[in-house]
RNA sequence: GGAGCGUUGGUCAAGGGGUUAAGACACCUCCCUUUCACGGAGGAAUCACGGGUUCGAUUCCCGUACGCUCUACCA
């Protein structure tokens, strides 16, 4: 199969470090992750990479859960989901990744390192473009130049070290990406990789093939910042694990700032007035809030469809896709080699497609909430035909306070000022009349309500046109909404005679 | 600096040796709407540049330019 698949399950993981809020970067990684297994009938496997305990975030695992979530991308394992391959965090998996880094010690694939923080810096300034490679290890300290006795002597007397990978030297690294096809690296363009810290926890780059092929993960897709360390993978899949059950590998395109170049960080959104979260981050030393899509009014189905489209295409010129529409049509394979800037317009295009898309009913509870707490109560009898009407002029959930206030809640500031010059006794003996007339009503729906309106502008030789506006002012407050004689059939008649009567009493 | 990756309208992009080079967002004009939106019609590209290969290249090859990523005991 051209996707890489084989007979072995597919099973796929996301590997997030808790450092903080994801960024959208991320979510699209767990997105394609997620695609991809549900298509395959696979495992979608998430898995905390916290070996970095200088950069341990508390709370930022509970974030990415229910970042998850709101996504609608359930987690098959993980270590809030449980599985069989627990642990899922990293940290917890300590003892596992020594093991073989002394396995590779032994066989002559990695060797101890003794330089210092400062030693490391010190060489890196002597020397321009210095790499922990061939050229250099042989003037460094550690087990390749020290003899077996000074080694033993120095590793008894608990003498930090780390372990790092023994590169071959001009040796070609082969693999197949499965977005850019055969990619080839040659070993003496990149540098021993420390594989166990001095703290006993392994880097990255250990603990991904070891939870990799202990996970049994099959295919593993990540942003594209990993394309240059992938070769120190491929030669540790060899080392330990044998090439055969390496997992396909996909690094996926970043996602780049709107405008000017480079990846879209949090600042740029900051920046230009966009989240770059998935949810509301609070930072817990700083207490500093980031935005969230969820928080800004950003429907799920939407987020995940924009950020889908953000690298990904089906060809057929479909934009608009369901969860279930992406796991049927994704193919790994469609995704762009570039990275794409990300369009804030059109991130909101999306959102206002999928208000428009849904049942009201599926963010009703939720547009409730928002109208709570802007102080408005929406009654249930009409919530849901309220939020019909006015839905397609909505770009974010939070619109729907200003498009859906005034069935709720009289404007307390009625822009009378845009009626007033043109305001006379004719216009509200008309109104006074109209008053009447809708008193008399048998019936309250839209379609008699015009009819009325217009039988009694024309009986007092007025043109529609100009009480219209003066209707609209004194129904919702401004201009704009919906049909202004639909307004009128949902707020009833006694709302409706009321509001006329005193916007009249203030013009 | 080195290595890797990339480059189709302002943005996202389809396409792929011979096409009027799709579509969407944004923008502008118009229509619809006696409001605002929705909707509809119209408007923009010498396919980064230079060489090849070819009857023919935006599409294949090689360079160049530009951009990005990495170059940590971070992921």
């Amino acid at each position: 199969m051209t996707d890489g698949t084989n007979d072995k399950k597919v099973r796929v993981r996301f590997a997030p470090s808790p450092t903080g809020g994801l960024h959208l970067g991320g979510v699209r990684t767990v997105l394609f992750n997620y695609l991809f297994a549900k298509q395959h009938g696979g495992d979608f496997v998430v898995r905390i990479e916290d070996t970095d305990q200088t950069r341990f975030v508390a709370g930022a695992e509970d974030y990415i859960f229910e970042t998850l979530k709101w996504c609608g991308l359930t987690p098959d394992e993980s270590p809030l989901h449980g599985g069989p391959f627990a642990p899922y965090r990293q940290s917890e998996r300590k003892p596992m990744y020594k093991e073989f880094a002394d396995k590779l010690v032994k066989e002559g694939k990695a060797y101890y390192a003794f330089d210092t923080a400062e030693e490391l810096d010190a060489k890196r300034k002597e020397i321009s473009n210095f790499q922990y490679g061939h050229a250099i290890r042989g003037a460094m300290k550690n087990s390749l130049t020290l003899s077996a006795a000074e080694t033993e002597g120095l590793l008894a007397a608990g003498t930090p070290y780390v372990i790092r990978i023994l590169l071959p030297e001009n040796e070609e690294v082969k693999f197949t990406d499965l977005i850019r096809g055969e990619v080839v690296f040659n070993t003496s363009q990149v540098d021993d990789k420390v594989l166990l810290k001095a703290d006993g926890m392994p880097t990255y780059h250990l603990a991904v093939v070891v939870d990799d092929y202990k996970m049994e993960i099959t295919h593993a897709f990540r942003g594209e910042e990993w394309l240059p360390s992938a070769p120190v993978h491929v030669l540790l899949w060899k080392y330990l694990f044998g090439l055969e059950n390496m997992p396909q590998w996909a690094h996926l395109p970043l996602i780049l700032k709107p405008d000017g170049n480079g990846k879209l960080s949090k600042r740029d959104g900051d920046r230009l007035g966009f989240p770059t979260f998935a949810l509301d981050w609070i930072d817990p030393k700083t207490n500093e809030i980031t935005t969230g899509f969820r928080e800004r009014g950003f429907l799920p189905e939407a987020f995940i469809n924009m950020l889908a489209a953000l690298g990904w295409n089906d060809g057929s010129g479909q934009e608009v896709f369901s969860l279930d529409e992406m796991v049927d049509k994704f193919s790994i394979e469609r995704v762009h080699k570039g990275g794409a800037k990300f369009d804030y317009e059109k991130a909101k295009w999306y959102n206002q497609e999928w208000i428009k898309k849904l049942p009201v009913s599926t963010y009703q509870a939720q547009v409730k909430e928002i109208l709570a707490e802007k102080g408005i109560v929406a009654n249930d009898d009409n919530l849901e035909q309220v939020l019909n009407l006015v839905k397609e002029r909505c770009v974010f959930l939070n619109d729907f306070v200003e498009q859906a206030r005034f069935f709720f809640k009289p404007s307390e500031t009625p822009d009378i000022a845009s009626i007033q010059p043109k305001w006379d006794e004719k216009k509200n003996m008309f109104f006074i009349e109209l008053i009447r007339a809708y008193e008399l009503s048998t019936v309250w729906e839209a379609a008699d309500l015009e009819v009325e309106f217009k039988e009694l502008s024309a009986a007092n030789q007025l043109k529609p046109g100009e009480l219209m506006l003066p209707f609209r002012i004194m129904l919702v407050g401004g201009k704009f909404g919906p049909g202004v004689f639909e307004i009128a059939a949902i707020l009833g008649r006694d709302e409706t005679l009321s509001r006329i009567r005193h916007v009249l009493s203030l013009l």
